[in-house]
DNA sequence: TGGAGCAATTTATCATGATCGATTCAAGGG
DNA sequence: CCCTTGAATCGATCATGATAAATTGCTCCA
């Protein structure tokens, strides 16, 4: 950039602040002005050769700003011909992966997993009563027969906890409120990652399978009446009783990256 | 959601599976050796000349892998001698930004806000009473302090608001359940944002100043004494009443970038 | 003549390596 | 005590080539 060839037009912003690196400061450019211009997912951002012109930087100091914005989920990039830079929607996936980074140091204790689905199912529950169409219905239906009848051994009941925590992520997807609907799903993939990874329900409790399918069962009958206090009353129950059965587990806490 | 049918296979080497980007791979190896190690925040990552040595890769997309761990907040990385990378614990306001990122094309209404500030506040007030330092009461009471007097303009009363937001904040701070502090917190700098920059709470309330107020002057007490129940219960009513003054309000969806 | 398949071209990003600049800390000298 | 100097390390640039994918266009057969 100590060219002759250097085009400062659009760079007053940047010469006031030569705190952060400039990678970091092209991509919360580039992110001010996809907000400027209202642009949408999918919408194309300039190519790389056009970025360099644009902010008279070389090139690795342009992909490395776009990689901060791939990291974040807000950009997607293509090779080829068409290709380029696209405003991306962040994935929940992503999002949830994002977020359980923030976790992996602190200390998350399976009471505290359970101190926020006793407050937060309940009212998920209650805020989709009669809100779901029967094809809806049908898919919590569907995961429900992934566990009809009690597991035979340790890995059966890994595989049919998985499942039962699908349950509560696929209702937390129906929900209209995407706030809700991503903590909730979030804790179900702490806890799924747990399951999987942690063997976590490693003991076979048949119990707790016959209480909390009976309660499931109940919860979509609830919900298909539409009678919103009862879905809110049995998913409470269902969460106390879970929160109580995990109470002999040890209080694992989260320790691993969760993937993209 | 994970599964496991997608877990990694032999990842082992790169050149098996060259369906991610080099500097993508890259960072997933470092991640994943930060947990083999159990490195903790603070430790030292390899520089540069020796990853570069390490993965065979040129030196642009070693820095490409470190610019994405830095979006995530993962590492640090300084200049100068003793400098280098080091892995970082994620920052509550990085995780907040982040976040944010997931929900900027969501509709987002103040009403599902507040659903969940309904669910989520008075759980937390009910389980820091009788567990907060005198320090910590003192802290809450001088934030009160920020609005003793009720709002003259409309820019005392935004002002007012963010002092009053920063008080749930605190809280939601003292708290030693992570996963709902967060949370709550990041409810609190949603709504701080929206009171910012999108004039929100615009018209001075005289009557939401008056029993707001007096909601967290009876909440600060009921804390100190120990009442968990009457927390929690003062809690729910001073977030029914702010969400009862705030269905007047437009409902604002996010549809702006949270700075890291 | 038509068109299905395949290879060459084109247009992007992706990756490399050499080189120079900027920043930081610490040790010595005024 | 300041403050210059120097070494270590990341930061940025440039030129060049590699790789991937959509498009073009050509061949060849029915």
């Amino acid at each position: 950039m100590r060219h002759p060839s250097e085009a400062p037009p659009s760079r007053g912003e940047f010469a006031a602040t030569p705190r952060r690196s400039r990678p970091v400061r092209v991509a919360e450019a580039i992110k001010d002005w996809v907000v400027e211009k209202g642009l949408k997912p999918g919408d194309r951002l300039p190519g790389e050769a056009e970025l360099i012109a644009r902010f008279g930087m070389a090139k690795g100091t342009i992909r490395e700003a776009m990689r901060i914005l791939q990291a974040q989920g807000l950009v997607t990039t293509k090779t080829g011909p068409g290709g380029g830079s696209f405003v991306g929607e962040v994935s929940a996936d992503r999002a949830r992966a994002l977020l359980g980074n923030y976790f992996f140091f602190k200390q998350v204790s399976i009471d505290d997993i359970y101190q926020l689905r006793i407050a937060l199912e309940p009212e998920l529950a209650a805020s989709l009563a009669g809100r779901l169409t029967e094809e809806q219905l049908g898919a919590l239906e569907a995961i429900l027969e992934l566990y009809a009848a009690p597991a035979a051994d340790a890995t059966e009941e890994r595989d049919q906890h998985v499942a039962s925590l699908r349950f509560h992520a696929t209702l937390a997807r129906f929900g209209s409120n995407a706030l809700l609907a991503f903590f909730v799903d979030f804790m179900a993939g702490i806890l799924t990652d747990l399951t999987v990874y942690q063997r976590l329900y490693a003991e076979p409790n048949l119990e707790l399978w016959r209480q909390g399918r009976s309660h499931q069962i109940a919860l979509i009958d609830a919900l298909r009446r539409g009678d919103a206090e009862a879905a809110r009353a049995i998913m409470h129950e269902h969460m106390t009783l879970a929160r109580r059965l995990m109470e002999d587990q040890e209080a694992v806490v989260m320790k691993r990256f969760m993937q993209d």
